[in-house]
DNA sequence: AAATAATTCAAACAAACGTTTGAATTAAAC
DNA sequence: GTTTAATTCAAACGTTTGTTTGAATTATTT
């Protein structure tokens, strides 16, 4: 899923990134200076700004790296829902199916404690919020338009409406609040965390919502 | 709705926690500083470290001033759904009416474009994303345990359980995330700004999707 | 093996930061 | 009106910040 370099013959340069990835997800980029990431990545100070340029640079060329390894992430499930898409004579049977799959695979991805989704999942969510460069690919999620089309395929409603955008939009949310308030969704939920058990019940009653709002709505 | 305090008779702490809120919900905590929030304010550098000790404290009494007013706002709300459900004989149609009336409140709050509504806005959202102090009151959505004691109502399903709880989560999910992915929703949405007109048709979907999830579900 | 390029390094730079100080000023109490 | 307390102010403090420098080292090319 997750490109693992060799961790013999890493770069100082993906060294920087991948320490950098980490430390501004967790913290943002104005708490971290770029000595802390060349002290954690084990390189000179200078390291950054004769890689990279700047410490701007650098927060840019994160975004990118993680904008790539995300799109390679959602290419199974993109090229699933185009298939249906363009399958004219289809039934919202197959729309509905891939919607849910493409949902809970977000959920698996942004939901769970792990190390791991926890650092692509932060790192994406700070950027979107503020730290974020203008026109960045990074503040698009590629698979809103897609399900805005599933949902004109299911619902028969096959045009790419404002009203079917805000329904993907409504459809994402659901998942999305439990990664960017997730302090404040632990709280609420009176949770210690969110373990296998409390990310399949959340799963399962995101799917429940799905297919009530789709096929009764 | 939101104090406006007399401008002739301001004093400095008070103008420093507005200049503050303003600042610390535009850029973040760590990229303002004193200076900038005492140049805005009017007032000597030295004046926050003489009213609240330290910046620090500064943005903590930011918190507890927003904490409070945003519980003087959901006040009637509150008390509306406790009427409804400290009555023992009610109906699911009373609980759901008055659901939809917190949620559409909450739409209108968050999301149109409104120097107001952000002001506070972006502020809340900065703090639960990260730059929260640990067990603040802010960081707790009065409104959500509230909502899963509706859904239990409606649902006819009278327990607080965590699967109600995270109904509820994902109900507001579908509201808060305009307001938290506001730039990435925009350019999802292919739209300039909430709007009036944008604004109608989020509260229209939401509200179906509520009304579809609880009644038919 | 020599020459060239790429990379690493310790040291230093100016600028901005939060904070402190002690005197000057204003307001309140008596 | 005098005294006391509260507030404002300009100036300076020590750190930390991103960045630059030029020499030292390593890797690549010829």
């Amino acid at each position: 899923m997750i490109i693992k370099l060799d961790p013999e013959n890493i770069s100082s340069r993906d060294q920087i990134i991948l320490i950098a990835l980490d430390l501004f997800g967790q913290r943002g980029y104005s708490n971290v200076s770029i000595r802390q990431v060349c002290t954690q990545a084990k390189v000179n100070v200078a390291a950054v700004n004769y890689h990279f340029g700047s410490k701007d640079k650098l927060y840019i060329a994160v975004a990118d790296y993680v904008s790539s390894q995300l799109m390679q992430h959602l290419n199974a499930d993109i090229e699933a829902a185009n298939a249906v898409l363009e399958d004219t004579n289809n039934q919202g049977a197959q729309a509905l199916e891939v919607l849910l799959h493409i949902v809970e695979n977000t959920v698996d991805l942004l939901v769970p404690d792990s190390e791991e989704s926890e650092r692509w999942a932060r790192f994406i969510t700070r950027f979107q919020l503020g730290e974020a460069v203008p026109d960045h690919a990074l503040l698009k999620n590629p698979m809103l338009h897609i399900i805005a089309q599933l949902i004109g395929v299911i619902k028969n409603n096959n045009t790419d409406t404002l009203e079917n955008a805000i329904l993907a939009q409504t459809i994402m949310g659901q998942v999305l609040i439990f990664r960017v308030s997730r302090v404040s969704a632990m709280i609420n939920l009176n949770i210690d965390g969110f373990g296998q058990a409390e990310t399949e019940k959340i799963k399962h009653v995101i799917r429940q919502n799905i297919i009530t709002i789709l096929t009764l709505g």
